[in-house]
DNA sequence: TACTATTTGAAAAAGCTTCTCATTTAAGAA
DNA sequence: TTCTTAAATGAGAAGCTTTTTCAAATAGTA
């Protein structure tokens, strides 16, 4: 996904491209992984200082109304952002909290859960794999 | 898991069996799934009225802290908590909040991950599928 | 009973997210 | 370019959940 495409389609919706909004998309299209509203705050005040956590949530949650951001919750009921893509999980590390996603899903869990409750129906799921990288098991992830 | 067998885990760690602690210990054990700290602290006041939320917490801590007691969080960022049953993962209603436990991992899924990350020491994983429970079904989970 | 480290209640504080509202501004019209 | 107007913003207040603080109470033991 890249800027031009989310900012087409924010036009589409009749959504403004506000500078701060772009900054907050650029600030998502550059990050290396999920941020926390926080960092996204962060990194867009180097550009513009006086940005408010406001306006970070609230582009968040209009992101999200519109499928392009993916909601990430982490062990600890700490929340994580990154702009949507596909359908993806995550391997994070619990050392250095980098997050690291990948496109594949639990089928078996699924179908054998859909089986097993044939009443309920099945909307969505999360899934997520904890544990230590390479670098964090040298130092911290050993004998946890 | 039985009130005896957890007050026992306690005596042997040292920790004291205050009636606070039983009657939190009590509401968990007659919950029908998990609940929110709010949700303990008011079914806890029906007995103490006068027990503080900070009771509840650091009770809820203490029982984390022995492995008696599974965080679940929901899609929403909540928490919610129940006392440990083995491995298990939740089946939960977006209409209701109902959550069912089934005891199955998501194994495909973890061993591909393991497979395509070596460096990777993984520790632990969250898996939870959302949807709607028949009862919901009929008058909110049509059309969403 | 007396002792003492642990636990508690109450309230304050902390952290994250949402809301409020006067002011600003993007986008389109003239 | 200037005007217009609804949408968006910044700043701060408010709302929630969770954690911390600390004097007072108490479980467990001698």
């Amino acid at each position: 996904m890249n800027i031009q495409t989310v900012l087409a389609g924010f036009k589409e919706k009749g959504l403004r491209l506000t500078p701060q909004r772009q900054q907050i998309l650029r600030v998502l299209l550059k990050a290396g992984g999920p941020l926390t509203a926080r960092e996204i705050a962060e990194l867009v005040h180097r550009s513009f200082p006086n940005v408010g956590l406001g306006t970070i949530y609230r582009t968040l949650d209009t992101l999200k109304e519109f499928g392009l951001l993916d909601e990430i919750l982490f062990p600890d009921g700490g929340k994580r952002f990154e702009l949507h893509r596909k359908h993806r999980h995550h391997l994070i590390c619990l050392g250095c909290g980098q997050a690291v996603a990948f496109p594949f899903c639990p089928a078996d869990c699924l179908m054998k859960v859909a089986e097993q409750n044939p009443d309920f129906d099945v909307r969505g799921h999360t899934f997520a794999v904890f544990g230590y990288c390479g670098d964090c098991r040298k130092t911290q992830g050993e004998g946890g």
